[in-house]
DNA sequence: CTCTCCCT
């Protein structure tokens, strides 16, 4: 009817304009049908929107709680059906939209459409958080409701859970002698080997009709932990600090926060190494309980703290636990402490371990800590907690043959396609998900894989190539969630996001080259890396259980079984281990841990790296000569910074621009990922770049200028896809100011806005002065400490200039193929005197360019050979 | 001539 109607009003003969129309009939009877039925349409157009707007929340909300954690089949196709629904509906609103905008001119302004990629989650009003969980809970409530509904998703869950129970059981496949038929004159020999087990759990429920409330207490008692519950509890009761074994699917994470609060333990708190996990985990058991999230169930995350009085399960990211510390030192408010996923061993995770154990002596049995894990790492953390007792849990999964190279290959990243194609060829349906190391690799995959499949011919289905990176766009990051068409087959390249992050419905294939990028920290000279190293076995059992998630898969791993056995190393190395930890011992020295060398670390990171921070925030004026916090420290570590970022902050009252600095720092904070720069339209991104460095002043003022600009477009979204400006980073960088602006009244640091490009430099330059280097007759750099070379990252807008400034500021140093300094400044050494004259001699900063430069100084003439 | 991934 819509259609009709439609159809009648942008018919070929309707080139006028509707009020034309209206004053050219003679009939008034015709008149009135006429109006009623532009009045009609006007309804309807705006309800459309309306109705366009609910569903891509309902889409947004979906990916961004469920998605990323484990989706039943139901709910796949449920989303994919919404997707589709979507775009298709875009697709036609833009039409007409654009129609009607030829039609009416200017004066429309309806805005009937949004932007297609607006649906993931670039949204600029962010007062829709109680939206969103209204849309999610009335999804479900909707469906229990509504009795035309064959099935509730409750029920759907529960059947694949228990359809799951049935099926599983490690069965011992004779895979032994099986080999394919390959189709490509090229192949890459597997020989199966082992499988990943799957479950032997064996659970069968009853299936009962009564209310949904019930179905959803049936279906908590099909998870594997329940049948555990009472141990479990007494376990608890008997000892302080408990470490719970449970592999995926065990339902620990949702469930033993419940069992505590049924049997009165007192206030829950369970932390999490992801934003999103805390939050979804949350929304799933306070549904489970029946109570609105915030209330007795809530997360606590950046940004966003959905607790209340009432809460008494409590999720929360680790580093959030970690922050209350400061303002609670004994935690008294939690009677129970869970630790999640601790064998991820993040930096926070491994500290909280360490602050943990000294409360739980301290408040005795006041208090209970669980520490949940998988099996890796398990005996470790119970010798750190005085042989605290294991409980193992069973978990669910489906098993996984594993295949190993027969010999090692030369070239992983073509030994990655061709495997694709002989899975393409040879392996029944289901999607491949491939393990690569970075953008770069995931790019040249997709053309080698795009040229393989062009050549091959039309009899085998089609090969749909997505890739899947953190700093890929979100509208490009949703593709990887679109459902394969029949017939065709999916392949998702990713990096190591997949490994934990994003869980990829549909995956039934894995193929893993046995690679990823590690960061690392070298004491000594205090640069970062971030090189390309192989994986642990633990993370190898990690990327193959990500074929095991739906149904039986295959990991296809790309080295043989013997370098599995020999060369791998058992676990990674715990980034406690590899990183800086100068943000982290201010914090630890602001809880008043002042010997930090004895402290309790379950892997105790090198003294240097200690030795190190300690020096460079003695050297930041945060600590004393006798090693104590100042009220500059104190200060400082109230901010989420690194704590040269938050001395800069301090500092830039000095400078008149606290707004200024905070705007940089909060740009900073966000990863590089601001720009965007793809492939086909590098040159039109590269000049949209430029243009916020303009006034010079380095990568810093550019930051500072495009974040001005987003704010002056009013935070538009059709301002960043013009100027190749991601829309979720900006987002996020405004999030960090707003914190940031709020926590200038808890430092006493006054707003002041001050545009000198000079004083804020300089502002910057108090903060990190420690980073300084200088420009050589070779054309490169030259730290001022620990004296060695370095080079300006590709990518800053200081890279091509003309004239190479003699000195910089970096933000950061990293080695990849080169030690390169990420976002540098052009700064005069006599601010350094200024600034830092208790760490630099004048003899240090001595422009010695006009004696010893070449005439053509600082230019990069032969220094850089093309 | 280039930036694994999370977190406050």
């Amino acid at each position: 009817m819509r259609d009709d109607a439609r159809k009648k009003d942008f018919g070929r003969e309707e080139e006028r304009t509707r009020n034309d129309e209206i004053a050219g009939l003679t009939d008034e009877r015709d008149t009135v049908d006429k109006l009623r039925v532009l009045s009609r349409q006007e309804y309807l157009k705006k309800r459309e929107t309306q109705k366009l707007e609910l569903l891509r929340d309902e889409i947004e909300m979906q990916q961004r709680l469920l998605h990323l954690q484990d989706l039943t089949l139901e709910e796949q196709r449920e989303l994919a059906h919404k997707q589709e629904l979507y775009r298709l509906a875009t697709q036609r609103a833009k039409l007409i939209g654009d129609r009607e905008l030829e039609d009416e001119g200017d004066e429309s302004g309806l805005a009937p459409y949004r932007l297609p990629e607006a649906y993931v989650d670039e949204r600029t009003n962010k007062s829709d958080k109680e939206k969103r969980f209204a849309v999610l809970t009335a999804r479900y409530k909707d469906q229990i409701a509504s009795k035309n509904n064959a099935k509730t998703e409750q029920q759907t869950w529960e059947e694949h859970q228990i359809l799951s129970a049935g099926r599983l059981g490690a069965e011992i496949r004779d895979i032994g002698d099986k080999h394919y038929d390959l189709v490509m004159n090229e192949s890459v020999d597997f020989l199966a080997q082992e499988i990943l087990a799957g479950s032997d759990q064996d659970i069968h429920l009853e299936r009962t009709e009564f209310d949904p409330r019930q179905q959803i207490q049936e279906q908590r008692k099909s998870l594997p932990v329940f049948r555990y519950r009472k141990e479990l509890i007494q376990a608890i009761r008997d000892h302080q600090v408990l470490i719970v074994v449970g592999e995926t699917g065990s339902g620990k994470t949702t469930q033993i926060p419940q069992y505590l609060v049924e049997e009165k333990f007192g206030r829950v708190c369970c932390t999490q190494p992801r934003r999103v996990a805390a939050m979804s985990v949350a929304a799933r058991v306070a549904d489970e309980m029946n109570v609105k999230l915030g209330d007795e169930v809530g997360y606590s995350i950046r940004f966003e703290d959905a607790t209340s009085a009432k809460t008494i399960i409590k999720y929360m990211t680790d580093g959030m636990l970690l922050r209350e510390f400061l303002s609670e030192p004994d935690l008294a408010q939690y009677s129970v402490i869970i630790i999640d996923e601790a064998h991820e061993r993040s930096l926070s995770t491994d500290i909280l371990m360490g602050l943990v154990k000294d409360i739980a002596r301290f408040r005795g049995d006041d208090v209970r800590v669980i520490l949940s894990s998988a099996t890796m790492n398990a005996e470790k953390f119970s010798a750190f907690f005085d042989d605290a007792p294991l409980f193992r849990i069973p978990g669910r999964r489906f098993p996984v043959d594993i295949l190993y190279a027969k010999s090692p290959e030369a070239d992983y990243l073509d030994a990655c396609c061709v495997t694709v194609l002989q899975i393409h060829a040879t392996q029944p349906q289901g999607d491949i998900l491939v393990f690569l190391t970075g953008q770069d690799e995931i790019e040249l995959a997709m053309e080698n894989l795009a040229q393989r499949t062009r050549g091959l011919g039309s009899q085998l289905g089609e090969l749909i190539i997505s890739p899947i990176y953190a700093t890929l766009p979100s509208d490009q990051q949703a593709k990887i969630f679109e459902p394969t068409p029949p017939g065709a087959r999916k392949v998702v390249l990713a990096t190591n996001i997949a490994e934990t992050s994003v869980t990829i419905p549909g995956i039934v294939y894995v193929i893993d080259p046995g690679f990823c990028k590690q960061k690392g920290f070298n004491p000594k000279t205090g640069v970062e890396s971030l090189v390309v190293v192989p994986v642990s076995r633990a993370g190898a059992i990690q990327r193959a259980g990500r074929a095991g998630r739906m149904q039986a898969g295959k990991c296809f791993r790309l080295y043989t079984k013997w370098s599995y056995l020999h060369e791998m190393e058992e676990n990674t190395v715990p980034e406690i281990l590899r990183t800086n930890l100068t943000q982290t011992v201010l914090l630890l020295k602001s809880l008043g841990i002042d010997d930090l060398i004895h402290f309790d670390f379950i892997d105790p990171p090198p003294t240097e790296t200690l030795i190190r921070s300690l020096e460079q925030l003695y050297a930041l004026g945060a600590l004393n000569d006798r090693g104590e916090l100042t009220k500059l420290g104190r200060r400082m570590a109230e901010l989420p910074l690194d704590p040269m970022m938050a001395k800069c902050i301090v500092q830039s009252e000095k400078y008149d621009c606290s707004e200024q600095i905070s705007t940089i720092c909060a740009m900073l904070s966000v990863n590089n990922s601001v720009f965007y720069r793809p492939k086909d339209k590098a040159v039109m991104a590269d000049a949209a770049r430029a243009a916020f460095s303009r006034g010079g002043g380095g990568d810093h003022i550019a930051l500072l200028n495009c974040y001005n600009a987003w704010r002056d477009s009013n935070f538009s979204t059709q301002w960043c896809y013009e100027n190749f400006v991601q829309f979720r980073v900006m987002r996020r960088a405004r999030d960090i100011l707003e914190q940031l602006d709020h926590l200038l009244d808890r430092v006493e640091v006054e707003r002041k806005s001050n545009p000198d490009i000079i004083a804020i430099r300089k502002a910057m330059a108090s903060g990190f002065f420690y980073q300084a280097c200088k420009l050589q007759k070779s054309g490169y750099y030259r730290t001022l400490k620990n004296p060695h070379t370095v080079h300006i990252h590709p990518s800053s807008s200081l890279y091509k200039s003309e004239r190479l400034p003699k000195w910089l500021i970096y933000h950061e140093l990293v080695f990849t193929t080169k030690e390169f300094m990420r976002q540098v400044f052009d700064i005069e050494p006599s601010w350094l005197m200024e600034i830092a004259p208790h760490y630099y001699t004048s003899k240090e900063l001595i422009d010695t360019s006009h004696r010893k430069m070449p005439k053509q100084l600082g230019r990069l003439e032969g220094a850089k050979v093309k």
